[in-house]
DNA sequence: CTAAGAAACTATAATCACTATAGTTTCAGA
DNA sequence: TCTGAAACTATAGTGATTATAGTTTCTTAG
Protein backbone atom coordinates (compact mmCIF):
# COMPACT_ATOMS: atom_id res chain seq x y z
CA UNK A 1 0.00 0.00 0.00
CA UNK A 2 1.86 3.43 -1.39
CA UNK A 3 1.83 6.28 0.30
CA UNK A 4 0.09 7.65 -3.30
CA UNK A 5 -2.90 6.01 -4.05
CA UNK A 6 -2.39 3.05 -6.93
CA UNK A 7 -3.72 4.00 -10.63
CA UNK A 8 -7.05 2.23 -10.25
CA UNK A 9 -8.10 4.51 -7.09
CA UNK A 10 -6.87 7.64 -8.80
CA UNK A 11 -8.94 6.95 -11.64
CA UNK A 12 -11.46 6.10 -9.53
CA UNK A 13 -11.61 9.42 -7.64
CA UNK A 14 -10.97 11.16 -10.95
CA UNK A 15 -14.31 9.68 -12.52
CA UNK A 16 -16.01 10.75 -9.38
CA UNK A 17 -14.51 14.27 -9.49
CA UNK A 18 -15.92 14.65 -13.03
CA UNK A 19 -19.45 13.48 -12.15
CA UNK A 20 -19.28 16.30 -9.57
CA UNK A 21 -18.16 18.78 -11.14
CA UNK A 22 -20.40 18.07 -14.89
CA UNK A 23 -23.02 17.87 -12.37
CA UNK A 24 -22.57 21.17 -10.45
CA UNK A 25 -21.52 22.99 -14.05
CA UNK A 26 -25.01 21.60 -15.21
CA UNK A 27 -27.32 22.12 -12.37
CA UNK A 28 -25.63 26.11 -12.55
CA UNK A 29 -26.69 26.70 -16.13
CA UNK A 30 -30.55 25.19 -16.29
CA UNK A 31 -31.15 24.40 -12.98
CA UNK A 32 -31.59 21.21 -10.79
CA UNK A 33 -34.20 19.86 -12.88
CA UNK A 34 -33.26 21.10 -16.30
CA UNK A 35 -30.85 18.17 -16.24
CA UNK A 36 -31.54 14.64 -16.49
CA UNK A 37 -28.96 11.97 -14.74
CA UNK A 38 -28.08 10.74 -19.04
CA UNK A 39 -26.73 14.02 -19.55
CA UNK A 40 -23.81 14.53 -16.79
CA UNK A 41 -23.51 10.83 -17.63
CA UNK A 42 -22.75 11.68 -21.43
CA UNK A 43 -20.90 15.03 -20.84
CA UNK A 44 -18.74 13.19 -17.83
CA UNK A 45 -18.16 10.43 -20.22
CA UNK A 46 -19.48 7.90 -18.35
CA UNK A 47 -22.00 5.41 -18.58
CA UNK A 48 -25.26 5.63 -16.52
CA UNK A 49 -24.64 2.54 -14.76
CA UNK A 50 -21.16 3.66 -13.96
CA UNK A 51 -22.97 7.35 -12.43
CA UNK A 52 -25.36 5.19 -9.86
CA UNK A 53 -22.32 3.25 -9.41
CA UNK A 54 -20.10 6.48 -7.59
CA UNK A 55 -23.75 7.74 -6.31
CA UNK A 56 -25.87 5.43 -4.80
CA UNK A 57 -28.02 8.09 -3.42
CA UNK A 58 -28.73 9.27 -6.02
CA UNK A 59 -29.12 12.80 -8.33
CA UNK A 60 -29.15 14.97 -5.37
CA UNK A 61 -26.01 13.55 -3.99
CA UNK A 62 -24.13 14.01 -7.28
CA UNK A 63 -22.65 17.77 -5.77
CA UNK A 64 -22.02 16.56 -2.17
CA UNK A 65 -18.92 15.03 -1.11
CA UNK A 66 -19.09 11.35 -0.10
CA UNK A 67 -16.86 11.39 2.80
CA UNK A 68 -18.90 12.66 6.38
CA UNK A 69 -16.92 15.75 7.39
CA UNK A 70 -19.65 17.15 8.55
CA UNK A 71 -19.58 14.95 11.96
CA UNK A 72 -16.04 15.89 12.12
CA UNK A 73 -15.87 19.12 12.30
CA UNK A 74 -18.34 19.44 14.74
CA UNK A 75 -17.29 16.80 17.25
CA UNK A 76 -13.95 17.97 16.88
CA UNK A 77 -14.89 21.81 17.94
CA UNK A 78 -16.83 20.43 20.94
CA UNK A 79 -14.16 18.10 21.83
CA UNK A 80 -11.18 20.70 21.46
CA UNK A 81 -13.17 24.10 22.62
CA UNK A 82 -11.02 26.62 25.01
CA UNK A 83 -11.82 25.34 28.52
CA UNK A 84 -14.55 26.96 30.21
CA UNK A 85 -16.12 27.50 26.60
CA UNK A 86 -20.00 25.42 26.60
CA UNK A 87 -20.47 23.07 24.34
CA UNK A 88 -23.32 25.19 22.57
CA UNK A 89 -21.36 28.07 22.48
CA UNK A 90 -18.59 25.88 20.96
CA UNK A 91 -21.26 24.34 18.00
CA UNK A 92 -22.13 28.30 17.19
CA UNK A 93 -18.80 29.11 16.28
CA UNK A 94 -17.93 26.44 14.34
CA UNK A 95 -21.22 26.78 12.45
CA UNK A 96 -20.48 30.33 12.18
CA UNK A 97 -17.81 29.74 9.87
CA UNK A 98 -19.38 27.39 7.14
CA UNK A 99 -22.34 26.83 4.86
CA UNK A 100 -24.71 29.46 4.63
CA UNK A 101 -23.03 31.68 7.33
CA UNK A 102 -20.40 33.65 5.72
CA UNK A 103 -19.50 34.53 2.65
CA UNK A 104 -16.06 34.06 3.36
CA UNK A 105 -15.84 31.45 0.56
CA UNK A 106 -14.34 30.86 -2.66
CA UNK A 107 -16.48 31.28 -5.90
CA UNK A 108 -17.03 27.92 -6.40
CA UNK A 109 -18.34 27.06 -3.07
CA UNK A 110 -20.39 30.26 -2.69
CA UNK A 111 -21.90 28.79 -6.28
CA UNK A 112 -22.43 25.63 -4.72
CA UNK A 113 -24.06 26.72 -1.83
CA UNK A 114 -26.32 28.75 -3.47
CA UNK A 115 -27.59 25.98 -5.80
CA UNK A 116 -28.18 24.02 -2.79
CA UNK A 117 -30.08 27.08 -0.81
CA UNK A 118 -32.24 27.33 -4.01
CA UNK A 119 -32.84 24.38 -4.65
CA UNK A 120 -35.63 22.07 -2.34
CA UNK A 121 -34.57 18.63 -3.49
CA UNK A 122 -31.11 19.60 -2.66
CA UNK A 123 -31.78 21.13 0.63
CA UNK A 124 -33.85 18.40 1.46
CA UNK A 125 -30.61 16.18 0.73
CA UNK A 126 -28.35 17.95 2.67
CA UNK A 127 -30.51 17.98 5.61
CA UNK A 128 -30.45 14.54 5.41
CA UNK A 129 -26.43 14.40 5.80
CA UNK A 130 -26.10 16.58 8.81
CA UNK A 131 -29.39 14.56 10.44
CA UNK A 132 -26.75 11.07 9.19
CA UNK A 133 -24.65 13.01 12.00
CA UNK A 134 -27.18 12.89 15.13
CA UNK A 135 -25.32 9.93 16.78
CA UNK A 136 -21.68 11.06 16.75
CA UNK A 137 -22.78 14.44 17.72
CA UNK A 138 -24.82 13.31 20.75
CA UNK A 139 -22.19 10.95 21.82
CA UNK A 140 -19.54 13.78 21.51
CA UNK A 141 -22.28 16.00 23.81
CA UNK A 142 -23.20 13.22 26.34
CA UNK A 143 -19.31 12.73 26.90
CA UNK A 144 -18.83 16.43 27.82
CA UNK A 145 -21.75 16.42 29.96
CA UNK A 146 -21.46 13.31 31.21
CA UNK A 147 -25.01 12.16 30.60
CA UNK A 148 -26.36 9.28 28.52
CA UNK A 149 -25.83 8.98 24.55
CA UNK A 150 -29.24 7.76 24.18
CA UNK A 151 -30.68 10.12 26.56
CA UNK A 152 -33.28 12.04 24.98
CA UNK A 153 -32.30 15.29 25.52
CA UNK A 154 -28.82 14.83 24.37
CA UNK A 155 -30.33 13.68 20.81
CA UNK A 156 -33.07 16.35 21.24
CA UNK A 157 -30.21 18.93 21.27
CA UNK A 158 -28.18 17.13 18.41
CA UNK A 159 -31.13 16.79 16.19
CA UNK A 160 -32.24 20.87 16.95
CA UNK A 161 -28.14 21.79 16.54
CA UNK A 162 -28.14 20.05 13.18
CA UNK A 163 -31.39 21.40 11.86
CA UNK A 164 -30.43 24.73 12.34
CA UNK A 165 -28.88 25.47 9.04
CA UNK A 166 -31.86 24.37 6.85
CA UNK A 167 -33.91 26.53 9.15
CA UNK A 168 -31.88 29.69 9.17
CA UNK A 169 -30.38 29.23 5.60
CA UNK A 170 -32.98 30.32 3.72
CA UNK A 171 -33.34 34.18 6.32
CA UNK A 172 -32.54 37.32 4.79
CA UNK A 173 -29.52 37.19 7.61
CA UNK A 174 -28.53 33.67 8.27
CA UNK A 175 -26.22 34.08 10.78
CA UNK A 176 -28.51 36.63 13.13
CA UNK A 177 -31.19 33.98 12.83
CA UNK A 178 -28.57 31.37 13.75
CA UNK A 179 -27.71 33.08 16.83
CA UNK A 180 -31.28 33.55 17.80
CA UNK A 181 -32.25 29.80 17.75
CA UNK A 182 -28.46 29.22 19.65
CA UNK A 183 -30.12 31.79 22.23
CA UNK A 184 -33.54 29.68 22.52
CA UNK A 185 -31.51 26.41 22.46
CA UNK A 186 -29.25 28.01 25.54
CA UNK A 187 -31.82 29.42 27.55
CA UNK A 188 -35.28 28.13 26.72
CA UNK A 189 -38.41 29.94 25.42
CA UNK A 190 -39.29 32.11 27.98
CA UNK A 191 -43.28 32.01 28.71
CA UNK A 192 -44.63 34.19 30.36
CA UNK A 193 -42.69 36.53 27.99
CA UNK A 194 -40.19 39.21 29.77
CA UNK A 195 -42.92 41.28 31.77
CA UNK A 196 -44.38 40.06 34.65
CA UNK B 1 -76.05 24.11 -2.39
CA UNK B 2 -77.94 21.53 0.20
CA UNK B 3 -76.68 20.21 3.11
CA UNK B 4 -75.56 16.43 1.97
CA UNK B 5 -72.95 16.65 -1.00
CA UNK B 6 -74.34 16.01 -4.83
CA UNK B 7 -73.77 12.76 -5.69
CA UNK B 8 -70.80 13.98 -8.13
CA UNK B 9 -68.91 14.97 -5.05
CA UNK B 10 -70.16 11.60 -2.66
CA UNK B 11 -68.26 9.51 -5.86
CA UNK B 12 -65.56 11.49 -5.65
CA UNK B 13 -65.27 10.70 -2.28
CA UNK B 14 -65.70 7.61 -2.71
CA UNK B 15 -63.12 6.65 -4.73
CA UNK B 16 -60.98 8.55 -2.54
CA UNK B 17 -61.72 6.61 0.62
CA UNK B 18 -61.29 3.37 -1.70
CA UNK B 19 -58.09 4.11 -2.71
CA UNK B 20 -56.77 4.75 1.05
CA UNK B 21 -58.21 1.74 2.08
CA UNK B 22 -56.89 -0.36 -0.58
CA UNK B 23 -53.17 1.27 -0.21
CA UNK B 24 -53.59 0.67 3.85
CA UNK B 25 -54.24 -3.14 3.44
CA UNK B 26 -51.74 -3.15 0.46
CA UNK B 27 -48.97 -1.26 2.94
CA UNK B 28 -50.15 -3.56 5.71
CA UNK B 29 -49.88 -6.76 3.90
CA UNK B 30 -46.92 -6.59 1.90
CA UNK B 31 -44.74 -3.53 2.72
CA UNK B 32 -44.72 -0.25 1.45
CA UNK B 33 -42.26 -1.08 -1.36
CA UNK B 34 -43.69 -4.34 -1.66
CA UNK B 35 -46.76 -2.71 -3.53
CA UNK B 36 -47.15 -0.40 -6.70
CA UNK B 37 -49.09 1.86 -7.13
CA UNK B 38 -50.30 0.39 -10.24
CA UNK B 39 -51.73 -2.89 -8.20
CA UNK B 40 -53.55 -0.59 -5.68
CA UNK B 41 -54.94 1.46 -8.85
CA UNK B 42 -56.18 -2.22 -9.37
CA UNK B 43 -57.62 -3.30 -6.93
CA UNK B 44 -59.41 0.18 -6.22
CA UNK B 45 -60.62 -0.30 -9.88
CA UNK B 46 -59.64 3.06 -11.05
CA UNK B 47 -57.24 4.34 -13.45
CA UNK B 48 -53.30 5.28 -12.63
CA UNK B 49 -54.40 8.63 -13.36
CA UNK B 50 -57.22 8.78 -11.45
CA UNK B 51 -55.55 7.99 -8.50
CA UNK B 52 -52.59 10.56 -8.89
CA UNK B 53 -55.90 12.52 -9.76
CA UNK B 54 -56.14 12.22 -5.86
CA UNK B 55 -53.38 12.17 -4.76
CA UNK B 56 -51.05 15.13 -6.34
CA UNK B 57 -48.33 14.27 -3.99
CA UNK B 58 -47.58 11.12 -5.22
CA UNK B 59 -47.29 7.14 -3.32
CA UNK B 60 -46.86 8.66 0.29
CA UNK B 61 -50.19 10.29 0.53
CA UNK B 62 -52.44 8.05 -0.33
CA UNK B 63 -52.72 6.93 3.60
CA UNK B 64 -52.69 10.49 4.65
CA UNK B 65 -55.80 12.70 4.79
CA UNK B 66 -56.44 15.21 2.30
CA UNK B 67 -57.39 18.11 5.18
CA UNK B 68 -55.09 19.88 7.01
CA UNK B 69 -55.98 19.53 10.39
CA UNK B 70 -52.71 18.99 12.18
CA UNK B 71 -52.48 22.71 11.97
CA UNK B 72 -55.90 23.09 13.60
CA UNK B 73 -55.37 21.16 16.67
CA UNK B 74 -52.24 22.90 17.63
CA UNK B 75 -53.33 26.54 16.99
CA UNK B 76 -56.59 25.81 18.87
CA UNK B 77 -55.27 24.36 21.85
CA UNK B 78 -53.14 27.12 22.21
CA UNK B 79 -55.56 30.02 21.64
CA UNK B 80 -58.24 28.17 23.92
CA UNK B 81 -55.68 26.99 26.21
CA UNK B 82 -56.78 27.38 29.95
CA UNK B 83 -55.86 31.17 31.57
CA UNK B 84 -52.31 31.00 32.91
CA UNK B 85 -51.52 27.46 31.21
CA UNK B 86 -48.05 28.46 29.16
CA UNK B 87 -48.12 28.03 25.01
CA UNK B 88 -45.20 25.15 25.58
CA UNK B 89 -47.83 22.82 27.94
CA UNK B 90 -50.56 23.03 25.92
CA UNK B 91 -49.02 22.20 23.12
CA UNK B 92 -47.64 19.46 24.87
CA UNK B 93 -51.12 18.39 26.50
CA UNK B 94 -52.21 18.28 22.99
CA UNK B 95 -49.68 16.14 21.11
CA UNK B 96 -49.80 13.56 24.18
CA UNK B 97 -53.25 12.56 22.94
CA UNK B 98 -51.61 11.98 19.21
CA UNK B 99 -49.87 10.17 16.67
CA UNK B 100 -47.33 8.25 18.39
CA UNK B 101 -47.73 9.04 22.02
CA UNK B 102 -50.82 7.45 23.09
CA UNK B 103 -52.07 3.69 22.63
CA UNK B 104 -55.49 4.66 22.79
CA UNK B 105 -56.65 4.42 19.64
CA UNK B 106 -58.75 2.11 17.47
CA UNK B 107 -57.05 -0.62 16.03
CA UNK B 108 -56.94 0.66 12.43
CA UNK B 109 -55.37 4.15 13.47
CA UNK B 110 -52.94 1.84 15.56
CA UNK B 111 -52.12 -0.46 12.43
CA UNK B 112 -51.90 2.71 9.92
CA UNK B 113 -49.62 4.54 12.79
CA UNK B 114 -47.34 1.52 13.22
CA UNK B 115 -46.99 1.33 9.41
CA UNK B 116 -46.23 4.73 9.27
CA UNK B 117 -43.94 4.49 11.98
CA UNK B 118 -41.86 1.49 10.55
CA UNK B 119 -41.91 3.08 7.11
CA UNK B 120 -38.84 5.45 6.05
CA UNK B 121 -40.43 6.87 3.02
CA UNK B 122 -43.73 7.37 4.89
CA UNK B 123 -41.79 8.43 8.56
CA UNK B 124 -40.78 11.67 6.18
CA UNK B 125 -44.08 12.83 4.49
CA UNK B 126 -45.19 12.74 7.33
CA UNK B 127 -42.99 14.98 8.99
CA UNK B 128 -43.42 17.50 5.91
CA UNK B 129 -46.89 17.29 6.59
CA UNK B 130 -45.94 18.54 10.14
CA UNK B 131 -43.47 20.96 9.05
CA UNK B 132 -46.24 22.60 6.78
CA UNK B 133 -48.27 23.59 9.19
CA UNK B 134 -45.28 25.65 10.75
CA UNK B 135 -46.39 29.32 9.16
CA UNK B 136 -49.83 28.82 11.12
CA UNK B 137 -48.38 27.48 14.82
CA UNK B 138 -45.78 30.35 14.60
CA UNK B 139 -48.61 32.59 14.02
CA UNK B 140 -50.49 31.21 17.18
CA UNK B 141 -47.00 31.29 19.17
CA UNK B 142 -46.77 35.16 17.99
CA UNK B 143 -49.95 36.56 18.90
CA UNK B 144 -49.55 34.81 22.23
CA UNK B 145 -46.72 36.13 23.06
CA UNK B 146 -47.00 39.57 21.70
CA UNK B 147 -44.06 38.94 19.30
CA UNK B 148 -43.30 39.52 15.48
CA UNK B 149 -44.24 35.99 14.07
CA UNK B 150 -41.33 36.24 11.13
CA UNK B 151 -38.89 36.35 14.49
CA UNK B 152 -36.75 33.67 13.86
CA UNK B 153 -36.96 32.63 17.53
CA UNK B 154 -41.00 32.28 16.97
CA UNK B 155 -40.32 29.72 13.58
CA UNK B 156 -37.88 27.96 15.07
CA UNK B 157 -39.70 26.99 18.31
CA UNK B 158 -42.51 26.18 16.22
CA UNK B 159 -40.23 23.83 13.92
CA UNK B 160 -38.89 22.19 16.91
CA UNK B 161 -42.77 21.44 18.18
CA UNK B 162 -43.75 20.24 14.99
CA UNK B 163 -40.33 17.77 14.95
CA UNK B 164 -41.00 15.96 17.95
CA UNK B 165 -43.52 13.49 16.41
CA UNK B 166 -40.64 12.32 14.31
CA UNK B 167 -37.72 12.77 16.86
CA UNK B 168 -39.55 11.07 19.95
CA UNK B 169 -42.04 8.57 17.68
CA UNK B 170 -39.24 6.04 17.60
CA UNK B 171 -38.17 5.59 21.03
CA UNK B 172 -39.11 2.96 23.25
CA UNK B 173 -41.40 5.23 25.09
CA UNK B 174 -42.32 8.05 23.41
CA UNK B 175 -44.54 9.91 25.89
CA UNK B 176 -41.52 9.74 28.08
CA UNK B 177 -39.08 10.90 25.49
CA UNK B 178 -41.46 13.52 24.34
CA UNK B 179 -41.61 14.69 28.12
CA UNK B 180 -37.92 15.66 27.78
CA UNK B 181 -37.32 17.59 24.75
CA UNK B 182 -40.28 19.83 26.07
CA UNK B 183 -38.74 20.45 29.33
CA UNK B 184 -35.41 21.24 26.96
CA UNK B 185 -37.45 23.79 25.27
CA UNK B 186 -38.74 25.08 28.38
CA UNK B 187 -35.90 25.51 30.10
CA UNK B 188 -32.84 25.40 27.86
CA UNK B 189 -29.83 23.05 27.86
CA UNK B 190 -27.81 23.64 30.93
CA UNK B 191 -24.26 23.51 30.39
CA UNK B 192 -22.54 23.53 32.29
CA UNK B 193 -24.29 20.52 33.83
CA UNK B 194 -26.04 20.94 37.24
CA UNK B 195 -23.33 20.94 39.27
CA UNK B 196 -21.03 23.50 40.10
C1' DC C 1 6.81 -11.87 -15.70
C1' DT C 2 2.41 -13.75 -15.66
C1' DA C 3 -1.95 -15.53 -14.57
C1' DA C 4 -5.84 -15.32 -11.72
C1' DG C 5 -9.16 -12.35 -9.63
C1' DA C 6 -11.17 -8.23 -8.31
C1' DA C 7 -12.87 -3.78 -9.47
C1' DA C 8 -14.51 -0.50 -12.62
C1' DC C 9 -16.81 -0.04 -16.51
C1' DT C 10 -20.17 -0.89 -20.50
C1' DA C 11 -24.59 -1.67 -23.12
C1' DT C 12 -29.04 -3.22 -22.70
C1' DA C 13 -33.34 -3.92 -20.86
C1' DA C 14 -36.39 -3.64 -17.30
C1' DT C 15 -39.18 -1.53 -13.36
C1' DC C 16 -41.53 2.05 -11.29
C1' DA C 17 -43.28 6.64 -10.13
C1' DC C 18 -45.25 10.15 -12.33
C1' DT C 19 -47.01 13.34 -16.31
C1' DA C 20 -49.22 14.60 -20.66
C1' DT C 21 -52.72 14.02 -24.10
C1' DA C 22 -56.89 13.36 -25.97
C1' DG C 23 -61.11 11.51 -25.69
C1' DT C 24 -65.40 9.61 -22.96
C1' DT C 25 -68.86 9.44 -19.40
C1' DT C 26 -71.51 11.62 -15.72
C1' DC C 27 -73.32 14.94 -13.09
C1' DA C 28 -75.12 19.85 -12.07
C1' DG C 29 -77.44 23.76 -13.12
C1' DA C 30 -79.58 27.18 -16.38
C1' DT D 1 -83.04 19.48 -22.28
C1' DC D 2 -78.85 21.40 -23.27
C1' DT D 3 -74.28 22.70 -21.93
C1' DG D 4 -70.12 22.90 -19.49
C1' DA D 5 -67.29 21.27 -16.01
C1' DA D 6 -65.52 17.47 -13.45
C1' DA D 7 -64.12 12.86 -13.08
C1' DC D 8 -62.62 9.29 -15.44
C1' DT D 9 -60.15 6.29 -19.06
C1' DA D 10 -56.49 4.36 -22.15
C1' DT D 11 -52.27 5.26 -24.05
C1' DA D 12 -47.81 6.76 -24.46
C1' DG D 13 -43.94 9.05 -22.68
C1' DT D 14 -40.18 10.82 -19.41
C1' DG D 15 -36.81 10.19 -16.09
C1' DA D 16 -34.57 7.94 -12.09
C1' DT D 17 -32.96 3.77 -10.66
C1' DT D 18 -31.79 -1.29 -10.77
C1' DA D 19 -30.57 -5.83 -12.78
C1' DT D 20 -27.92 -8.58 -15.91
C1' DA D 21 -24.28 -10.14 -18.28
C1' DG D 22 -20.24 -9.31 -20.37
C1' DT D 23 -15.66 -6.45 -21.22
C1' DT D 24 -11.60 -3.88 -19.94
C1' DT D 25 -8.10 -2.57 -16.58
C1' DC D 26 -5.52 -2.74 -12.63
C1' DT D 27 -3.34 -5.47 -8.70
C1' DT D 28 -0.82 -8.95 -6.80
C1' DA D 29 0.64 -13.50 -5.48
C1' DG D 30 3.41 -16.98 -7.33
Amino acid sequence: MATTMGRRERKKAQTRRALSDTALRLFSEHGYDGVTVAQIADEADVSIATLFAHVPDGKEALIFDDGADRQVWLVAAIRDRPSGQSVLEALRRCLAGRGPFTDDLPPDLRRKRDLIVGTPALREYSRKLWIAGEGALAAAIATESGRDPADMTVRALARYVLEIPELAGTEADPLAAMNAIFDLLESGWPDPPMNA
